[in-house]
DNA sequence: CTACAGCATGTTAGCGTTAACGGCTTTTAT
DNA sequence: ATAAAAGCCGTTAACGCTAACATGCTGTAG
């Protein structure tokens, strides 16, 4: 009786004419009672939406976005999705979006410009209705296409730098000042950092000169330092804290400085495990406030990214805008990273 | 001169009429270049190129999708990005895609059946040239949808059911059965299961039945359980082992089987901080082989579930199909998860 | 009883691109 | 030299949908 949906896949996909045919009105009435627009007497939605279910019919967004030229899409463009970080961010993205008709969609660049650029472009020719895009620095092309693209551009997670539309996130110089001060207050003074190989990744960049800058003011530097690329992040914390360590013995670190919390907590463990005291003989920070560490034996200093917060504010200035339709922008939110000392960035112990 | 592009955004949007009119060719020329598809001289293909990028145009796919009925679009659709396992899937998928036109877009689901059938709908009125949806359940709606839908469709992870088309994955309750075996074998007779409270997560319930049921047939059963829900699974992994440990002192555990490796690493933590010996008094087992795992004090036993692996294959089992345009189908890929003992699972010390 | 809302539908004309085909010009094969 | 093939580019007609306007119909005010 019924064409049932899930039977004998239709040679010829089903169009908004097949369900005008089974329900006996035009394909705008249609339309109409597909979008819940305009008006159309009760009888006729029943009747339309009955055949449109009996047929299994599903819209062609395709057409509709370009029949109305509106695209539901936020184009999201990340540099990785392995860290822990972006998938946070995301959460908080797809939080806002979902109370909304929007939909993200998302690139991954893997910190290259180029890729990014490459991304973009492929993104940018959905015609999203925005685009949210990780970072200050893209190449000219991109920065280019973006200023062109006449849609809202957030550009996240960092705020030192100049933005091409609007900006949610950290000052990350501000973060790693902020955490060089800390250390500093709590009285340690040979000091090692231990990060990644990655000279893309602007943030750590900053954060690293934010750094180093406050250590100069009290007459301090960088001791010693160790980087990794690849690999299970929290083996090479233990491994880069063992290096580190066995390098330094004649004069001692006092503290480690970690470019992320994994590498960190990698590095907490290899201090427990040989017996070193944990702030005594050295005080240990990582970055990002990452849900984990509750969970490890002693909680590592660190400092909230605000995630989640940067996501769900970038979603926000999208939708608003969206839905304003148009105007304004140029919306720069600079979040405040808390300093979250746990316990390992007590004050040390004074020399005897 | 030029209009150069990222100057100020053009009000009416540029389209092919644009690049055709400022290159003095037809706009069908246009898009021969623009796709490298058809014979165009080397003359005006440079003409044209130029023309674009000074332009700043970038191609409308919405337009092109609707003329060619071809979506590079891949649907992903999985129920969590939060938890290490999917970010990985979606590694492996999009390593493949990359060397293809392909482009994946995910959809998230939350573990909801209601709010898979809503996500598939959205997604299959992009008119995707493939689905990739996590699981064999699905509603019935969602069901006929994917059947109906006349593009290939890859179920992944899990092969214990019946697949509506393609389907890769491990067989979770071989998984159960397997670690149950190996449990056994080590000599250990009180088992206590620790894991999620999620009624709608299949893998792990089947993973769970055929875990028990191994273990009936050598006359044993869970002496104890402990579920979850939120939070930070490391965490709750302490916490869940403190609870039943300190439940079981009569007849003590011996071994504790956790439905993901984070909540067992957790518990590996907590036996280690409070001097429990690992494997010699309790064994432990995860599940998933996350690369974390390494970087522990001690390597927790666990199950490879394939993750990258299964990735990778759907995403060649879609780019193949959408190549050799159509055909065939129904390929069903049953990975084998491998078992790592680590260094938790050893043989139990004899009783006295 | 006309007039004029306002509701419920239909009609028309694109949206920006590409498939299909056609025509002209140049090569190549014979 | 002539046919056939190949190269190059243009024209036309969709693709499936929606904006905007047009139409008929009901009811209600005057």
């Amino acid at each position: 009786m019924s064409q049932g949906s899930g039977n004998t896949p239709p040679k010829r996909p089903l169009t908004l004419r097949d369900v005008s045919e089974a329900s006996g009105v035009s394909e705008m009435t249609v339309s109409r009672v597909l979008r819940n627009r305009g008006d159309v007497s009760e009888a006729t939605r029943a009747k339309v939406l009955e055949a449109a279910r009996e047929l299994g019919y599903v819209p062609n967004k395709i057409a509709g976005a370009l029949a109305s030229s509106r695209v539901n899409l936020v184009a999201v463009i990340i540099p990785s999705m392995s860290n822990m970080v972006f998938p946070e961010v995301m959460t908080g993205i797809n939080d806002v979006l979902e109370g909304t008709e929007l939909q993200a969609v998302v690139g991954i660049t893997n910190y290259k410009p180029e890729r990014e650029e490459t991304v973009l472009y492929q993104m940018l020719s959905w015609r999203p209705s925005g685009v949210i895009i990780a970072g200050l620095e893209h190449t000219e092309a991109a920065k280019a296409m973006m200023g062109a693209a006449g849609i809202p551009i957030v550009e996240i997670m960092d705020t030192d730098g100049e933005a091409i539309d609007s900006a949610v996130g950290i000052s990350h110089r501000r973060a790693g000042r902020k955490m060089a001060q800390a250390i500093i207050d709590a009285g340690y003074k040979r000091i090692g950092f231990l990060g990644t190989k990655m000279p893309l990744d602007h943030r750590a960049r900053k954060r690293f000169e934010g750094f180093t800058e406050v250590l100069a003011k009290s007459g301090l530097e960088i001791s010693d330092s160790e980087f990794y690329s690849g690999g299970s992040a929290l083996k090479k914390g233990r491994e880069m804290t063992e290096a580190i360590l066995k390098r330094n013995v004649e004069e001692p670190l006092d503290f480690l400085y970690y470019s992320n919390d994994m590498i960190g907590a990698g590095g907490l463990m290899y201090c427990l495990d040989n017996g070193i005291d944990v702030p005594g003989d050295i005080g240990l920070a990582g970055f990002n406030g990452i849900e984990f560490l509750d969970g490890l034996p002693r909680k590592l200093a660190t400092m909230d990214a605000c995630r989640l917060e940067i996501g769900r504010a970038a979603a926000e200035i999208i939708a608003k805008r969206v839905e304003s339709d148009g105007s304004a922008g140029g919306e720069i939110i600079t979040l405040e990273p808390s300093l979250e000392i746990g316990d390992t960035l007590k004050r040390k112990k004074k020399p005897v």
